[in-house]
DNA sequence: AAGTGGTCTAGACCACTAT
DNA sequence: TAGTGGTCTAGACCACTTG
């Protein structure tokens, strides 16, 4: 197979790695392979693009520079499913009475079927007619509310969700997302403000009106890029802390 | 050269691409390249080190993930300075009354030399004899304060700031640690807290008591990773947005 | 033992920069 | 035109995993 007829555009002018990366993302945007499967051999990518196993090996570099693959000697190369170690939400530093960190719990408070407004239609791609599933959802640990979550769907992609009853949502929502509606986060954008609680987040989370709240907005998407969930969370500032690295 | 002697510890089972990746940044560390300079050539490195060009390449590559090196096609490697892209500072959006985006002057209010508080000397790694040169700073736009800063350096090492005139000091302090110093910062870690204003704080960024203050805490390395700074930075959380990016 | 990715070679030719 | 990094080849051998 010729790589100039991989892609419809052309690209020839691109260094080939770069057009092998870009055909198994859109292999795996596919779903040609799925998140924990394992992707051809070196030997089979190499033989089916016609290409070295040094470039090829460079394509997957990339990717797994990405966070799209993982190898493991001896077993394969896969497709990795985001772990989300990077969220915002990592740094919420919750610990239980015994000290030790903890998950939160969840449960969903609201389900709705309603327009969105422009920010999140606009930001979802969605058409002006389509309506969004809107879940209002609580984070808890041992009993207290230390989060409280927004989120807005596409309507027509989630289907498998408008029926569920509110107390079968499990504390994880996306592999609900896969197992219900084959809906898979490949990746997310997440927006951090600071505001000042109002009476309902100090009510919620037992804090002071007025008191610094942390504001996480999300954007999440599937492999091809599409955004599918959009969700804001809020939570006591005083339990954030947050780390970055320079070079 | 045998690569089994370039290295104190032979780390004989590591693969070639990484000893070559350490003995690079100790020539770095040690003054052999200066920051903005161009190293030594691919084939004088793969030369002198006695490997193939793919695998000094691969060391490079490593290097240029890092932070470390940029490259340019025609030009050469470089030695890269670090510029804050990632810093959170950026990440205060202070906009001038014509709302474009600006850097914020500097003043220097005070230098005294003190005996650092426990956290700072061993984060510092000084001996417990040592004393700290502390500057307290203000970041200002247009006339008004936006950012209150406090910083700790180990006397030894900058004896060149001790008798510098106060009004002396330029906006960006790294500048002068390199010329009157010849300390290089090569990489940071900054921690991001949110507090509640103190009247000290409240007084100077002219917020209210109680308001929203994002706490940034420095700690600077040179390319050797010995921390050389230790600095920490307030300023009203309203003004503050940062974003991250998941997979 | 067979199959996978991990490391490494010894080059070639191309694109870009400087002189 | 000479010198630099950028791309790419066509393999080899090694380390690890699985049957």
């Amino acid at each position: 197979m010729d790589m100039q007829s991989l892609s419809g555009k052309p690209d020839g002018r691109l260094p080939r790695y770069q057009q092998l990366r870009d055909d198994l993302v859109r292999r795996i945007a596919e779903g040609e392979w799925s998140p924990e499967k394992a992707i051809a051999t070196e030997a089979e990518l190499s033989q089916f693009y016609n290409v070295s196993t040094g470039t090829l090996r460079k394509a997957i570099d990339l990717l797994v520079a990405d966070g799209v693959l993982t190898r493991t000697q001896g077993k394969g190369t896969f497709v990795r499913r985001p772990r989300f170690d990077s969220s915002l939400f990592r740094f919420f530093r919750f610990k239980s009475v015994d000290g030790k960190p903890v998950r939160p719990t969840a449960k969903v408070l609201r389900r709705e079927v309603v327009k969105p407004n422009e920010t999140i239609r606009s930001t979802l791609q969605m058409k002006a007619t389509e309506k969004t599933l809107h879940l209002s959802r609580v984070r808890m640990i041992e009993g207290e509310a230390v989060l409280s979550e927004e989120i807005w769907l596409p309507r027509s992609r989630f289907e498998g969700l408008a029926t569920l009853p509110l107390g079968d949502f499990e504390d994880l929502l996306y592999p609900l997302y896969e197992r219900l509606c084959r809906q898979i986060v490949a990746s997310a954008t997440e927006i951090l403000n600071v505001e000042k609680a109002t009476e309902a987040d100090a009510a919620l989370l037992r804090i002071e009106v007025g008191s610094p709240v942390i504001l996480v907005q999300r954007v999440a998407s599937d492999f091809a890029g599409t955004p599918i969930e959009w969700r804001t969370t809020r939570g006591a500032a005083e339990a954030f802390q947050y780390q970055v690295d320079i070079r």
